[in-house]
DNA sequence: GTTTTTGCAAACCATTTGCAGGGTC
DNA sequence: GACCCTGCAAATGGTTTGCAAAAAC
């Protein structure tokens, strides 16, 4: 759950045009707990009747992931998903029962990426670093607990 | 480039029945010298003349999966792709440029796991480290250089 | 002989694209 | 007013599935 504001700020400071089917996806994506998938917009989208086509919410998914407002990770099952985020921050760990994640700063990752790239001779322009677990409410859970 | 044998070895030791398709993608996996994508088994099985359809290409990186022998990676362009790895490591550093990808160990990323699971408080599963950049080979080439 | 695996083609799913109309700057 | 954005529907590309025949154990 993020500030939908946060979005519109951003939209607005961009050399996007604000629209209100973009005003309406970022609402869409402020208001989902966890990480979601496109589908799931699609289908909430078409539930409150927003207007909003398929199409558009790809787009926009591709504009706030310009705009490093939301991050597309991939789920361990290979599935694709999104995660609202701020910006700059570019690591999560992700609850596997309620999807929820966090943003996670540097944690000397910086130096373990280095010390990989000595000792293979990479130049590594890029990395990414997923987490999967369980969030500390879910572990709170009895382990039957179903979302 | 990875030993055929080692495929054969693992599939006869698994529950997995040991047939002509499958021993034949294993080859194919073995022969490949980057990461590779589904679609291009299929190619070269096609152009090798094989006689694997392909579901069952599909359906055997499936199998070498499970059996550790592949690691399905997502590309930094959110493409799909495998690399042959051995068993145990799970971390690569992929060449952009060539393919080629290299198994890395831990080198300390043990800890960094643990200190974000002290402070964000989830108790961490698993976790995927993908680093991208060049490797050597690739660094040493004039930078317009194709493949 | 039983169970697994295969190839084929069709089905499926997520994502992209072409285009004419409408909205934003 | 020029250019960007939208919805729709059709196209696309990757992956899965149903099924009867073939192979492995």
């Amino acid at each position: 759950m993020v500030d939908a504001g946060a979005f519109l700020t951003a939209l607005d400071a961009s050399d996007y045009r604000m629209t209100a089917p973009r005003r309406a996806v970022a609402a869409l994506v402020a208001d989902q707990t966890g990480h979601f998938s496109s589908a799931d917009l699609v289908e909430q989208a078409r539930a409150r009747r927003l207007g909003v086509g398929r199409a558009t919410i790809f787009r926009t998914l591709d504009v706030l992931t310009a705009l490093d407002l939301v991050e597309r990770i991939d789920l361990p099952t290979g599935e694709h998903a999104y995660v609202a985020c701020e910006p700059r921050h570019h690591h999560h760990v992700v609850c596997s029962r309620c999807g929820r994640s966090q943003d996670i700063d540097d944690a000397g990752l910086r130096a373990v990426v280095r010390g990989i790239a000595r000792r293979t001779g990479f130049r590594v322009d890029d990395h990414r670093l997923e987490l999967f677990g369980l969030c500390q409410a879910c572990q709170a859970l009895p382990p039957e607990a179903t979302l």
